[in-house]
DNA sequence: TTCATATGATAGCTAGGCTAACATACAGAA
DNA sequence: TTCTGTATGTTAGCCTAGCTATCATATGAA
């Protein structure tokens, strides 16, 4: 296709609409531009073209015939690009939105609440991806992820979403009745803690315990140290969120807690990509915390 | 046609491009920009849609799906652009360039030479539209206009054509022999002139004649002037290319001429206006006054 | 004659489109 | 395995195509 020969696109999509409304000032109103706009693309079109293309009529503007082909096969065009951009927009909102969560969040916090978003909106699905790394929203054809840390991630717009500090927790049929008020007072218990979070030990050295005095075990994953404090094999330190689902029932005990952390469960959405559905997603996150 | 939710021509352009080479690079030297520029508009298209429309295959990119169907109806659109424009341009290649002339300008200079145009160029057709006035080009659809004057006008191309300095002449049969060396040696002759023409005026009295002590006679062309002039009822003045036609035939004699004039013949032109045949014609214009 | 609304013309503003420059990734040749 | 050519990714910053604002003239209805 030798664009060499074809005039500006814009010029063309002015003309045609001129050419639809038989006058510049409704195509500029078609448009939302002005009439001058659409006076200087029809009048470069005829200038590269060598043919004149509309001619003064009264107060409107009447197309000449080479103008009438030109314009008819300008619309037959453009009808085309419209019904494709609308199929695409259509089928983009049919799509479920795709939203990545941590695995612990997903079982802890979402999903006893998903239900609550199916029934107000049936009408939008959502694909729930546990990952546990910070993905690329763009690369992973992500819209909307639900990320643990501080929000300060550079190429996404980031919302919190709720607080996280640092919760330990052990199963009652560990602790039998011990009696505790803050951290200091867990020395001498079995840690069960995920290898990769140094903030929790951070935390914990912070609050009066040595763990390299204490008996630890350190596990490849969050989900392998809390199964181990369920099963009663010791102190684990959950994020407040996922640490609440089991906390209410019963499954775990809360012994100390982190106030006023820095760290909270964010909301991670590329501004840039247009999607309402997301939009209504994320809304609808916000309101579960208010 | 609801242009909100069409994304941009450009971007669009771009990507049929890309989708139809199957590399930025390619789509990019293609319609000779840089890939980047490809790239950004693929992906402003993939957010307004919010659905990915191509993704990385080793070095070069493969279309999806959704992208595969825009893809094809944008090919179509701009084929049909294309071909729109291209008729158009080849119509207009076809068009005579109409020409306006005044007529003595017509009948003295041009239309003795125009054969040679005619013989040199089958291929292109010229109309000669005769005018009296300066006429808006773009208004009146013309390509080339020939005036006389100083060259100066606003809007227009203007180069000079051949000099026009004021030429005296007369029949033979007024003469019957008469000499001159100047315009002061026609005192006492019957003065015939184009009442609209004040630089003849000016010309005449600049050279030693009051007209107002003159037998003089104003007519309301330089037309009717002139035939009175053949007609041997007196004289009159011409500009040179006008009288040396009928100088050559030994209808009228030469007395007296203007030298160094600041007016000519001017050709008249909008260069924004493309148009080869126009361009070829100009040429031809010149090419007989070198 | 008056008034509303059209197009014509153009100086000047600005943001969409682009480039330049540097990055990483891929694939084939040596 | 290394090197090289060529692909895409990214982004700061430039610039001109596209537009607006403003004032002009022209048209047609009241």
């Amino acid at each position: 296709m030798n664009w060499h020969d074809i005039p500006s696109l814009l010029a063309l999509r002015a003309f045609e609409a001129a050419a639809r409304h038989g006058s510049f000032s409704a195509a500029a109103r078609d448009l939302n531009v002005t009439h001058a706009a659409i006076g200087q693309h029809v009048r470069a079109l005829e200038d590269h073209f060598g043919l004149p293309l509309m001619q003064r009529e009264g107060r409107g503007m009447a197309v000449t015939p080479d103008g009438r082909r030109l314009a008819d096969s300008l619309g037959d065009a453009f009808g085309l690009i419209a019904s494709a951009s609308t199929d695409l927009l259509d089928q983009a909102k049919t799509r479920a939105i795709r939203v990545s969560i941590t695995p612990s969040f997903a079982a802890n916090w979402l999903m006893p609440r998903i239900g609550g978003f199916w029934d107000a909106h049936p009408d939008i699905e959502v694909e729930l991806i546990p990952s546990m790394q910070l993905i690329d929203l763009r690369r992973d054809n992500i819209d909307v992820a639900i990320r643990y840390g501080d929000g300060n991630w550079t190429g996404v717009h980031s919302t919190p979403l709720l607080s996280a500090g640092h919760t330990a927790v052990a199963a009652p049929s560990y602790l039998k009745g011990c009696d505790t008020d803050c951290l200091a007072d867990l020395k001498g218990s079995r840690w069960l803690l995920d290898g990769n979070r140094s903030e929790e030990k951070l935390w914990v050295a912070q609050n009066g315990v040595d763990l390299d005095e204490e008996d630890v075990t350190y596990f490849a994953t969050g989900q392998l140290s809390r199964e181990a404090a369920l099963a009663g094999l010791g102190v684990t330190i959950l994020p407040a969120p996922v640490a609440s689902g089991h906390i209410a029932s019963g499954a775990l005990v809360k012994l100390c807690e982190e106030i006023d952390s820095a760290v909270a469960y964010h909301v991670l959405t590329r501004p840039e990509a247009v999607n309402p559905a997301r939009d209504v997603f994320v809304k609808w996150l916000k309101s579960q915390t208010a």
